[in-house]
DNA sequence: GAGTGTCAAATAAACGTTTAGCTCGAGCGG
DNA sequence: CCGCTCGAGCTAAACGTTTATTTGACACTC
């Protein structure tokens, strides 16, 4: 037997499918004594469920989709754990898309990956970096939830759900630290923008900026070590000075940044400081160990899927009920979560004993921005 | 209207479902003049087929599977990346699915992991590790080839196929450097044998170890940072002196000893020369930059994936001509990958220029093992 | 004008489950 | 002995596609 489906358990027990299908799911309405049968002969003639003609005949959909753009960036990981962890407790399973291809994010490839999350009837979608107008909507058409995090929702939709980590809060803070330093020439080295976080960092630095009397460039490339590295390049070569401090927009610029620095022959942080927005396993083992903001990516993660799911059974209780199918979004379903700044070596920080940083007055986080 | 179906395109456009559905995937008899029609109407009531529903009626099956345990080690992002790209110019897709959880293997994770792919009628599966015998046997009853990457095949089906980097020459290779270095007493600091190459990269340095006149230690830990910090711990609390070499069996390891290292205040190469199994992104920018084994794991996963989609097709093929439906697997099916050491400082060469090396006569690979 | 071939399109039967609705007996109270 | 309930099980109709087979219209040939 190649292929065994119910029908075989049944004519091997000479029971009806719907004895059977009843039995292995554990549902009552069956004799102990029959369970016992079809469960020995399922094991007998190692059947396995086709999961295409369960998901069909079904109606509860038990799988999200999870929306990344090059998860080779290792802060993902951690978010994938996150959710992972909460969407298990729900016996859902998750189905992770990338839409960068090799590397780059790629517009048609997000069509095609919500396309297909959609043919898969997702219950719902975490997406990591703002969709476009034309795919929300179309999850929207399909009454599918989507919880943006580490993203903000599109401007035609502000009222989506996300989580993500307080990035202007987190970015003044940054800012803070490096006035704290003295330094009046900051570069940052920035990611594009269709990762909205790279706004929201950028605009925490240019109030921090400001208000430390410093000034503020932003070089922007794409969003691969690589990339970046030329970026800083084309840059240096033609700057008149050498800024005091460079700013990282996330590990692969970090990177990219760190080995052009190297080439360069510029010292960390005599030449210039450095500091960086992804904490990774890494980081204490690099020369000079790296002063970085640790967002809590798992956490954040963990919150997403929460949410996802909050919103996902209240719209089944609903259609339950007879009532829209559309899921309802709350203003609760917007959350921040907090980061703090990892303080090593690399802004100039000394070993502990010997540091040349001045404490400031905590920059006041602006409110309901 | 909800959530359309075909039946509902073909009310609009008042053709059959056949056509509907000849139309939507460009097969033919379907004249120009419908065809745009269904297209035109699809569009407009935003219809997405349903997944679930194609592939039950559909005979062949579009999609593999990837079995991974502990997707977090980096070095599987490479792997990944291979693999995809030759499966997606099939226009198959891949079902990533780890076995570990939260860090750490877990057997029952296997089997529920094996079954979850198989109720979704994989075309095949690609494993990362060394899968038990009763897994492997269900898989071969419901005629799903397997193709084993960077492990090797359960000893009960040695005939099974595997693209593998040759660890035991890779070994002899890491171990030669060593012994070019006169380092007398090494310690190779482990991950467990349920991944194969563990085996293999321990046979490869215990020989060059013998030839070198050398001494090995042999430390294992479960296969993550934190674990192989308190290994090494433990290790050099009770061992008499500290070893001259410590060879770190993979990247979680190399994490764990060198955080420990640190710890411990022992100075690299000075007190103790460190050896890495797998490049990664920041290994030049650790202090001192680190000695690593390449293995060329993209090149490795598209090998794998070639191997698979040609027994795939071999199988589809035989299957329509109405003989057996097993795969068939074929000697040439078992391949192995070379790797070279990229020689940095931590191993004890210098800089460019000034390095306490003397070369040594490379150590003949053992044919035929 | 009968036979033949071609093409577009329709019909209806699958695919492997789940599930609403029904049947059949046994047990039980009156 | 009647009517009722209840548990165990059956039958058959879904779910949304694909596809083997059939139909019908039209053109072409002898």
């Amino acid at each position: 037997m190649a292929r065994p489906t119910i029908r075989d358990i049944s004519r091997v027990t000479g029971l009806s499918t719907y004895t059977i299908s009843q039995a292995l799911r554990g549902a009552d309405g069956v004799s102990e004594d029959s369970r016992a049968r079809v469960l020995a002969a399922a094991n007998d003639i190692g059947y396995i469920p086709n999961r295409a003609a369960q998901d069909l005949r079904r109606t509860n959909r038990d799988s999200v989709g999870l929306i990344t753009a090059s998860t080779s960036n290792s802060y993902y990981l951690d978010l994938i754990g996150g959710i992972q962890s909460t969407v298990q407790s729900l016996a859902w399973t998750v189905i992770i898309a990338d839409v960068a291809v090799d590397g780059h994010y790629d517009a048609e490839q997000e069509d095609r990956t919500v396309r297909r999350l959609i043919e898969a009837r997702v219950a719902g979608v975490i997406s990591t970096l703002t969709l476009s107008k034309a795919n929300t909507e179309l999850l929207s058409k399909w009454d599918i939830p989507i919880v943006f995090v580490d993203s903000s929702p599109p401007a035609e939709a502000p009222e989506l759900p996300s989580v993500t980590t307080d990035n202007y809060q987190a970015s003044m803070q940054v800012g803070g630290h490096l006035a704290g330093h003295g330094y009046k020439t900051w570069l940052f080295l920035a990611y594009p923008a269709i990762w909205s976080t790279r706004v929201e960092r950028e605009h925490g630095l240019r109030d921090a900026a400001a208000s430390a009397d410093a000034g503020l460039v932003v070089v922007e490339s794409a969003n691969d070590a690589v990339s970046a590295g030329q970026a800083l390049k084309s840059y240096l070569d033609t700057a008149t000075a050498v800024p005091d401090v460079l700013i990282a927009g996330n590990n692969p610029m970090l990177l990219g940044a760190l080995e052009h620095l190297q080439l360069r022959g510029l010292s960390i942080p005599r030449d210039i400081a450095v500091v960086g927005y992804d904490e990774f396993a890494w980081s204490n083992l690099i020369q000079p160990p790296l002063t970085l903001l640790n967002e809590r990516s798992g956490e954040i993660g963990q919150q997403a899927a929460r949410t996802l799911a909050e919103i996902i059974l209240a719209q089944d209780a609903a259609e339950k009920r007879g009532e829209s199918s559309m899921p309802a979004y709350r203003p609760d379903h917007q959350l921040q979560v907090g980061a703090e700044l990892i303080v090593r070596q690399s802004c100039g920080c000394g070993p502990v004993g010997h540091h040349s940083f001045t404490p400031q007055p905590t920059i006041p986080s602006a409110k309901g921005r």
